[in-house]
DNA sequence: GATGAATGAGAGTTCATTCAT
DNA sequence: AATGAATGAACTCTCATTCAT
């Protein structure tokens, strides 16, 4: 039972996907993943523990290379304002290139019980980790504070950049979301005063 | 049917967040609200047309008092720096003064399901226009950039702010939300840049 | 929830001894009962826990009474002899006069997992103790032998006269119960030796 | 297909008695058979038609063996008397001498449906008719009453013998078993009454 | 107004059996 | 012969809402 990894498990992954963007998070019945994914009902459950477990798993495949990816990126910057730069862009990028997966990990899987979620949180560890390293460098080569408290400047950063996708996958992906980096990017960089 | 207000009103939606925040959003059962307001099941729906008005109207009746409150607050203020620091300390204030209340706004209600969440959404326009009226005044008292984007900047200070007190309630209460004010102000004002 | 007795209650476990006798134990399901007994599926839970609760609640509502029936009967009777014809005689009377109690007495409750069989033997205690007490005194007034093994002729009583029931309700109550009483109580008195 | 007899066969029957001694019937999954067995879930189906057949089989197997070595057994014997404390005792030897097949078939077999079971009680035809002829013989010799009912007898006999070894299973084999045909063997010949 | 007993729709999961390899 | 991945039917229980009293 559940072998991560396979040419189903990678299916009923995207079908979860497709069908919680479309029905939302409480009218997606296994049924219908699995109907999606061109598989019995019963198949989920041999790659799967639990339903649950498919949420989880959909959260960990996603954001574990969307962190990767991240991170591999900002390696090939030097500076910090670039990095935090990247950052961003490539967190917008990645999210405007999936509106369904936007809308899954923005909206719908929100909905889910405190369980679940303590594990999203987990997975979510890791950027939170991506940013801290980007503000440590730049405390540390002078371009932010040195008293810069760190906690509170990444869940800043981290906050401004959820509730900015958020709300374009609330209006329903009506505008672009990437080139907003170039709103944002100095906003958090400078603050908000002249 | 449903007149507002009305003291067993109240007491149901004093129940409602009593329940919420000590079961979880999942299992505060209708039955389990109508018990801790020491009411009838039936009784409810004379006061409320079903149980997602019940969590609309917890959000209502709290958060409408509490954007008043600010709004009556910040008149008093003269500066757009201190209006934002107001702005941020009473959100933090009124929420730090109900443990309760801030679990559920924070946490719970969120795992509602999308239409109540555009109702929520709904109620807190009144909120993010008055991070707007801030914003506004600034730009045009010369204190903010006379380009700002409104939108993002608005949603730079609410998901931060927000990001914050989630964060907070997550960990438990386990430490003082009023003081860090000292912290985030000045982030938002002047930025992450020296 | 789970108040015992009410005309609902009744009306439920009578349900079940009729839907299990026709239908077998395992295609029982709650529905056909709740449809049986004129309720809703819902209204079940209100008077039992789960299923399981059914079932034993079934089985504790009928022998109990039969068991309080027997003890009742024989303390009208003097001679130990008498005692154990009746007590036969009341086991085969009750049950050959409900049919369909006791096929699922017999049979059906037999096929239910061990945690009820368990709660089942709990509530079959009470008749053993009454064959006990029937053999003790016998004896004392020097009806049995000195040394008989209580519990060992405690099983073969109760082993015979539960074959014998359930022989006859396997052969569809194809002929009289209670006469047997003629054959099988000389026979556990006097062995089958001449 | 169903080829009886060949390793494979064996080692399922096995396995599903050792499976369902430790795992109760309604836990003792094909699959866990399959894997006790060391063959292929497929595997099983080679060999038997379905699952109550791996069940039926089991118990024709054992207790047809049983019924042989029984009635082998008997013959050495002449007196009627010393059949009947042969039976009992080598009845409570075999069961006592694999305690896992005693918990299969005096506990877990009974689970099963009644279709199954009335395919065991045909096996049991072969034990019951042995009992039958041990009686038959003591009419006809006159160590038994002429008018012995037979039918009755037998029950009374198979009743009382199956009572207490299913109490010593229940009772997890916390006792001897063999000696107790010293007990009832007099009490089955010469009744409870001195 | 207030009650609370009754309703009934709805979904996750197991497991005996099959069949392509 | 042997495998084991895949199948899909089947059922208990919860809980928001109603309505007779």
């Amino acid at each position: 039972m559940a072998k991560k990894r396979g040419q189903k498990y990678d299916k009923i992954i995207d079908a979860a996907v497709k069908v919680i963007a479309e029905n939302g998070y409480h009218h997606s019945q296994v049924s219908k993943i699995a109907k999606e994914a061109g598989v019995a009902d019963g198949t989920i459950y041999l790659y799967f523990k639990n339903k649950e477990d498919i949420l989880i798993s959909l959260f960990e495949e996603k954001m574990g290379r969307f962190v990767e990816k991240i991170q591999e990126r900002l390696q090939e910057e030097s500076s910090v304002e670039r990095k935090l730069y990247i950052l961003i862009e490539m967190h917008f990028m990645q999210l405007e290139k999936d509106h369904e997966l936007a809308i899954v990990t923005q909206l719908e899987l929100r909905q889910s019980n405190i369980e679940i979620r303590q594990r999203i949180n987990e997975v979510l560890k890791g950027y939170l980790e991506l940013i801290d390293t980007v503000l440590q460098e730049g405390v540390e080569d002078g371009t932010f504070e040195k008293e810069l408290n760190l906690r509170i400047a990444r869940q800043l950063i981290f906050g401004a950049i959820d509730e900015i996708v958020t709300n374009w996958v609330m209006k329903d992906h009506r505008y672009k979301l990437v080139p907003l980096v170039e709103t944002i990017h100095p906003l958090l960089l400078r603050g908000l005063a002249k």
